[in-house]
DNA sequence: CTGTGATCGTGACGGGCCGTCATCAGGGCC
DNA sequence: GGCCCTGATGACGGCCCGTCACGATCACAG
């Protein structure tokens, strides 16, 4: 009765989805990245340990290191892949905006909500006051950088705002944006709105006032 | 014909000295705080370890934990060692000055050239890239960040300057001096009093701006 | 369907660094 | 000079690391 001979088991719609060792690969990789953030997350960073993350998966120790060097390749991993996610967010917030100010708005509100869920995804349970290390410049992360300073530069020239140190400038902003954030997530309720007017003002007024090269 | 019976050698300005004991204790700790510092300086942070740092002083592996508990803690020591010694310079900027603006200029110059000066003499040689840690919060720092939070409070209200959330704007102003402190290092050549000019003007412009809570 | 080669998953292994501890030299004190 | 006690010493066990030879499983050709 059974039309299994005429008609092979297939998933009909992912006829031409990569074979099982493909599967499998993406699989584990993000398997260990999961764990990882877990692990980070519940034990604090400097205790973790790489068979902390690989025992959590069920894969052999040996299977951690064809994916990744060292927990510390893990951790930029995680850090590249939350700057992959914000870097399309800030781009739209580049696109759309029409003037300085609508921009750096739009850009630190973007930011601030996106920490705000990182922040509770990650569900950080610092072991006593160890201090979270900030990510490292992996690629991904200096690319929203390099970003930043673009949108910046494009948006100034825009406004014919007066030329200043345009290095100095974004490390400022990124800076004041850190910072306060980091404050932010610190206080109950998390009041984004609040921070990012608070970012956003102490910006906006601190420019006019910059020296010209 | 000797008189040393008669008269037994002493130092005789330190007679009240300490005894062998405690000059070796302070002698070995101090050994061991600036062999770490050179330690730190040639392989990184990372990959510097307890061995390689008592090995430069002669003195035995066990011999380390009679002082510290990890090269975690001597590099805390080391970043207390700074604090310690750039609180009294940021306090006499906060007692001398008269209105806003001059503590600010007179307290970032100040860390300007604290930060040049500790940076040359760490004679740092980044391992192809490696970030060197933030220093965490010791007690120390967190002593002169609690002091920059106080004599932000003091002057401004001497300068009757509108009230604002005080938490966010000393850590906007420490982000500041940072992160344009960091990028002034990386200039040559190295311009403390044009970073400190921007930094500077930047939250100067930026203070009226801010919202009243 | 079967044979073959390539691709990983596996966990045991050697090595390095860690922090401890029994031992002992020598400074403090009577 | 003799006794006590602090602190230097380096050998030791333990933990974690990164590697590697082995074997299972997949891809693919015939």
């Amino acid at each position: 009765m059974s039309n299994i001979a005429f008609f092979p088991v297939r998933e009909p719609s992912e006829d031409n989805r990569p074979g099982k060792r493909e599967r499998t690969k993406v699989a584990n990789r993000q398997a260990i990245l999961d764990a990882a953030r877990e692990v980070f997350g519940e034990l604090g960073y400097e205790a973790s340990t790489v068979r902390d993350i690989i025992r959590r998966t069920g894969l052999a120790s040996g299977t951690f290191y064809n994916y990744y060097k060292s927990k510390e390749e893990v951790f930029d991993a995680l850090a590249d892949d939350g700057a992959r996610r914000f870097r399309p967010i800030l781009r739209a917030e580049s696109e759309r905006a029409v003037d300085f100010e609508g921009f750096l708005r739009g850009a630190i509100r973007a930011y601030f909500h996106f920490l705000r869920e990182e922040h509770e995804s990650w569900r950080i349970n610092r072991p006593a006051g160890e201090v979270f290390p900030h990510a490292r410049p992996t690629p991904e992360i200096q690319a929203v950088f390099d970003e930043v300073h673009a949108a910046l530069a494009k948006v100034l020239e825009h406004d014919h705002a007066p030329a200043v140190d345009l290095d100095y400038f974004a490390a400022a902003c990124i800076a004041v944006a850190r910072e306060v954030g980091d404050k932010m997530l610190e206080r109950r309720p998390i009041d984004t709105e609040g921070a990012a007017d608070f970012a956003v003002r102490m910006i906006l007024g601190g420019l006019p006032a910059l020296p010209r090269p």
